[in-house]
DNA sequence: TGACACTATGTCAGTTCTGACATACATTCG
DNA sequence: CGAATGTATGTCAGAACTGACATAGTGTCA
């Protein structure tokens, strides 16, 4: 390969030359519904814990039941933003979200 | 009051009688911006690391340069899910996201 | 059985986030 | 100095997500 050519390339976002160390989007999409999941669990958890409903939930976000329904089912029209903010609003500190994501249990 | 305004409102999702554990949006909301701050800092650690340029991240998450800057700089209009979408494609497990979360420093 | 409380699912208009682009700024090197 | 490389910031059309609503399903109690 020219030597111009490779830097073009480079200058674009490539390695060239190196071991593809791309990761597939599908790996990292793998592990987005992973983490979703384990985030509606743990919310789920907490609520049933915590002896609320879903509409009351619901009310704490300033969203609604059916949206905190799709949250706890997995719904892929959840963002990971509306799942995190709505175990903080539960009470839950930063320190016990990140164990809830380390701690995964398949 | 009477029994039957106590019953409706509790079904409209209050806790009426009970201690307030409203938690205000504005605390969720200060934790939302804590969190994306670690993710931030984790990123670009993580990406300085790995020795390569926001244009080389921005092409393994499919984004573009200028997102990766967002990103990096805490900018409020970034969403957690790019965030950990993108730190993700750096390589890191679950497990390492859930760290980073858990054990941020001030 | 019927009434009630709770949860699940589909839909959609309005809001938020996104990649891409242009361009400015910063640093390094010859 | 100028060129090259990397990073920051503003903008915007299009994509993704949102709350709200309607309604269906499930469980419980009398």
């Amino acid at each position: 390969m020219r030597k111009d050519k490779k830097a073009r390339l480079e200058r674009a976002g490539w390695r060239v030359g190196s071991v593809q160390e791309f990761l597939g989007l599908s790996d990292v999409e793998a592990a987005l519904v992973e983490l979703k999941l384990s985030l509606s669990r743990g919310l789920r958890q907490r609520r049933t814990r915590r002896k609320i409903t879903q509409a009351q939930l619901a009310r704490l976000v300033r969203s609604s039941q059916s949206r905190v329904a799709k949250m706890e089912s997995g719904d892929p029209t959840v963002s990971i933003d509306l799942l995190v903010r709505s175990f903080l609003a539960t009470g839950a500190t930063q320190k016990e979200l990140g164990r809830l994501i380390a701690d995964r249990t398949r």
